[in-house]
DNA sequence: TTCAAACCCGACCGATTCGGTCCGGTTTGC
DNA sequence: GCAAACCGGACCGAATCGGTCGGGTTTGAA
């Protein structure tokens, strides 16, 4: 039960074009150099962020990415769905999957539940509050600290 | 982000057990028949369960398994994390990982949060409220639907 | 005392996902 | 027209998922 590397580093890259602030672009290359996250990877995971609307690509030289909304309208929950894809809980959640049952399980009620509170939870942060409280990953990217 | 088979199925199991009543035991076979789940892979879970606590094995001729305490002091959680593990949500939250940073990032308390949550969410559900509401699951099995 | 029933442990299996990397193509500014 | 930058997708080794299997041990009963 976990999410992804992905798109741990979605967020710290979105963090990081919003720290420049309104409309700044910047490109992936820079980007993962001050977050220490593999340039490569990142622009994999930047692409997916722009289909899913959140950034916009500017191509070309002299391109690179920038915020499509401003920082206080995207939410932690956006970001990580538009990586990992939606958060599911079941796997039958999938429509693509679909349900086995004639009739509701005993599971179906209490995971819809938590499912709902979950994407609740991760839906009131803003990438706008996330960054009020966070310099570049890289700089604080040092030991290893005991922390949960 | 789902859990996973393994886990649903233990659910399922446990509340097969818990429908014939306290301190009644079956066998991994039977209840495997019963669920519609594969009965070596139960087996595999339900030593898992075992391990965890939440079950007692009795081996040999006419053994199987039994409830270790009533189902409305069995939480939801206790199956899915003894099945899958514990629910971390970030990869950092692992403690045999190690988080990578001096200083608390700004993931770490958002996720903290919904991962308390969820696990309150999951807490609050007992076997014996699920049992209420579920007949096997074999008999209700049978084509797909479209429910969430 | 022997036999079969039942759980126990761990190896193995094919398929999928994860975390990346790489390469050839396209768009753009200079 | 050239270099800078994104784009799409193929590929990669490692890990996880969802099972399966075989052999060992414990036990009750004939
Ligand atoms: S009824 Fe059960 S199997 Fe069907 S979608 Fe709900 S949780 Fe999944
Ligand atoms: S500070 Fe960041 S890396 Fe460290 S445990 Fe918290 S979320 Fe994970």
């Amino acid at each position: 039960m976990q999410f992804t590397r992905a798109s741990e580093y979605g967020v710290f890259g979105l963090l990081n074009l919003a720290r420049r602030g309104p409309g700044a672009t910047a490109m992936v290359e820079e980007v993962g150099r001050q977050e220490a996250i593999p340039p490569d990877f990142l622009a994999k995971i930047f692409r997916a962020l722009a289909r899913a609307g959140l950034v916009r690509s500017v191509r070309g030289a002299g391109g690179g990415f920038t915020l499509q909304r401003p920082p206080e309208r995207i939410t932690l929950l956006e970001v990580v769905e538009a990586v990992d894809g939606p958060i599911h809980l079941q796997p039958c959640f999938d429509p693509s999957a679909g349900c086995a049952f004639e009739a509701g399980c005993a599971l179906c009620e209490p995971f819809a539940e938590a499912r709902r509170l979950l994407r609740e939870t991760l839906a009131r942060h803003t990438l706008a509050e996330l960054a009020r409280r966070q310099s570049p990953r890289a700089a604080r990217l040092t030991a290893a600290h005991a922390a949960r």
